[in-house]
DNA sequence: TTATTAATTGTCAAAACGACAATTAATAAT
DNA sequence: ATTATTAATTGTCGTTTTGACAATTAATAA
């Protein structure tokens, strides 16, 4: 029998950066941990990876368990291994980001797991190195909407240009003249739109357009120039 | 005394997609593998990641030791962790892609670890999943390339647009016309024109360019459109 | 009927893009 | 010495994209 002799084996895990929209600003679900050390300090959902998975198939269960959804979006981001990033015991993390429709959400979920949003600016500090964590699933995802279109993925089927601007806004941190913005978003291709108005926001009232399916799979990884005057 | 008690332990190890270009073509340094099982076959250059040290700090560390370069541009690609990957036992492996100067790795490391470049398109079969760490790091580099002036890191200090234009045409796999090329790259304000002149190319010889390294690691983040009539 | 408000469409000058042509700086051939 | 040759470099120009800003539209509320 072959064996890797006297090789140091550690704990894998995966941690998710679940982000949400509101309709107003970009949130993220936390939990507050049920484990030592650190138990019932607020930290992004995770666990660790089962002998007959993998950190993707890991990644999936947790968000399954803990929001109720399947087949969300999800990537993997980056592994964060500093050797004594967990005092108890050598734990590499996967970090994923996921975006999910927050009303699809199961909120009955809240009191299981003890989760809970919180604004992506008024969030409180989480253990270990889930801040930097947090930090850079912002940052990737700023990148990544501003060449893909992911950005849907936290609106629910039908939205209006207004929602899907304030959530470009929202994701950039900065203000999106809204006369380009839906000359842009429109002339994708991607949007299909529907006779049906939203007329909550408005007097006017706002069109809803949906994704065209087809469309979006074969251009979600198209270079798209999503934002104006863009300097990374 | 603390544990994450009876969760599963496993190997974590490091594999380095290493590119290089020979004036002609894109390459891929291969090893020939040390260690059961597939002993002697082509593969990555990787290793495990030691008891004190990050992922990022044993990609770098297998780097020196088997190239004889420091501090060249080392990129996370992603985590590769099916169960069964490694038949021997379970192993996840964080896959990174590395540029470097062809002309300044140490040919005599060649026999120390019976490595050899290799035409990226005519490499021999790699154990494992290493084949679509291969398949993976090249579209990487080519997305990344595309947005970012990370090719440089595979050419010596000064170059020609030339050298540039072919090398940007291997990793693309495709004809860029050459005008609007040289008029792109050097607006984007990142190189300096030197005196001197390559004339082993041609009768009228290239001007030489070095990198303007402020601007270059101000900008490395930035969105460049580097690639004419680019579909991802 | 009118005021109000947000959504939508319109205008336009500047910049970027990319297809293609002409010129230039050197060497090699005559 | 003159000319042919070749690759590097600069130039041209119509089209498209960008982004700043204005005007119009579709509804409701006064």
């Amino acid at each position: 029998m072959i064996e890797y002799s006297r090789q140091p084996h550690y704990l894998v895990a995966v941690d998710c950066i679940v982000f949400g929209f509101d309709g107003e600003h970009l949130k993220i679900l936390l939990v507050k941990r049920g484990l030592e050390p650190e138990i019932n300090k607020w930290s992004l959902m995770g666990g660790f990876v089962g002998a007959d998975e993998s950190p993707d198939d890991a990644a999936n269960r947790v968000l399954k368990k803990m929001t109720g959804l399947e087949g969300v979006y999800l990537e993997q981001m980056q592994i964060y291994g500093e050797p004594a990033r967990d005092p108890i015991e050598r734990t590499l993390s996967v970090g994923y980001f996921a975006l999910i429709d927050i009303h699809k959400y199961e909120a009955q979920l809240n009191d299981d797991y003890e989760a809970e949003w919180f604004l992506i600016n008024d969030r409180p500090k989480l253990i270990f190195d889930h801040n930097q964590m947090v930090a850079d699933a912002r940052k990737k995802l700023r990148y990544k909407a501003a060449l893909h279109p992911i950005l849907f993925e936290m609106l629910p089927k039908k939205f209006t240009i207004p929602q899907l601007h304030i959530l470009f806004e929202e994701v950039n941190d900065t203000k999106i003249d809204t006369r380009n913005f839906s000359r842009k978003i429109t002339s994708t291709g991607l949007l299909i739109k529907l006779a049906e108005k939203d007329r909550t926001g408005s007097k006017k009232g706002a069109f809803y357009f949906k994704l065209d399916k087809k469309k979006y799979s074969a251009n979600s990884q198209a270079f798209l120039n999503l934002m104006p005057n863009l300097k990374v």
